[in-house]
DNA sequence: TCTTTGTATGCAACTCGTTTCATAGACAAG
DNA sequence: CTTGTCTATGAAACGAGTTGCATACAAAGA
């Protein structure tokens, strides 16, 4: 149950309304934990029910109104104790493992196509965090001096980089078995 | 929606009763696709009724008696067609990546110990990794020629491996970036 | 003017997955 | 002879997550 979790601590980076925080999941901090809107929504009210957040009504112009979240004491003593509390590592699932060893009992060539197209995936999602890496961590526009905060977050990417490299040097050795045995 | 397909796959591999798929989902199999018994009586239960697999009771000795169940050929053909169903790839859920990021507005110190249990399980899943492969592929019992299945068995296994092996190289940067802040 | 795109919020229904509880036969240890 | 462990199956309840639908304001373009 991470994601009243993970959206304090996208709060406490950044107040917010629900609509931006399902964009942020869908870059930054989705990248290890994904939501769709509506799952948002309804932890907000959650939480807001919980004294974890609290609501202001933003008036905007060009745009409809929003309703900008922020975290209260009660909320971050929430992640605090959550931080402290030991999880079991999450346990991988991985779809395509699964059609890897079902290759068996069909024709594993029919299978190449599909591992080409994740191998691509990964390819353009590791493009993506170098680019963003770059742009906030290791190019000239980045900060000489992190903070806590940015220092973490690029410690986080760094981890997405290496889970991308990963996986394109093991899609390879999958296709080059598959070539094998077909 | 990929136990039915695992179930199918590891059924194939070796029919079984219920329980006997709740061991392989603790080992083997479940090191890509994690269930637990209830889900899978459940899903053998409807996997049934749609006919992609059979049922025969089995008495046995000392023992209570069982339900092996078996792919039908309707059930193959399920498989194959979700095989060439082309699927997205998995969005990863690191929980740690989530609390590493909460470290900021925390004690970052707090967090090392968790970090360090993280590492040992990962240390540990790689070790019986490599036990298995050794025994199963890459040791002097292994198969001279593997054939299709033990092939893709293995470089289903090289890719835990890898992954684990990716983790550890990870968390140990984690650990010296917390220390660093610390 | 009408359609599309983007911002913004939410309900309802459903499937997937976990946790808790219950039952029952067989054997082994104390 | 009671307790614990392993095999074996399942119901019920709950929580997490997805999909589809609905609404509404505002700008831009055809």
């Amino acid at each position: 149950m991470a994601l009243e979790h993970a959206i304090l601590v996208s709060l406490l980076e950044q107040p917010g309304s629900g609509y931006e925080l399902a964009r942020r999941f869908d870059r930054s901090i989705g990248y290890f934990w994904t939501a769709t809107h509506q799952q948002i929504y309804r932890v907000l009210r959650r939480m807001e029910n919980d004294g974890w957040i609290e609501v202001r009504a933003v008036q905007q112009q060009a745009r409809p109104d929003k309703k900008e979240h922020s975290v209260t004491p009660a909320g971050r003593a929430a992640l605090s104790a959550w931080l402290r509390d030991p999880v079991q590592p999450d346990s991988v699932r991985h779809e395509i493992a699964v059609k890897i060893r079902g290759a068996a009992f069909d024709d594993p060539s029919a299978l190449i196509t599909e591992v080409e197209r994740h191998h691509q995936a990964h390819a353009d999602r590791l493009t993506h965090y170098l680019a963003g890496e770059l742009r906030d961590f290791t190019g000239p526009e980045a900060p000489a001096a992190p903070d806590a905060g940015e220092e973490l977050q690029h410690v986080v990417l760094r981890g997405g980089i290496a889970y991308e490299r990963m996986m394109l040097a093991w899609l390879e050795d999958v296709l080059a078995t598959l070539r094998r045995i077909a």
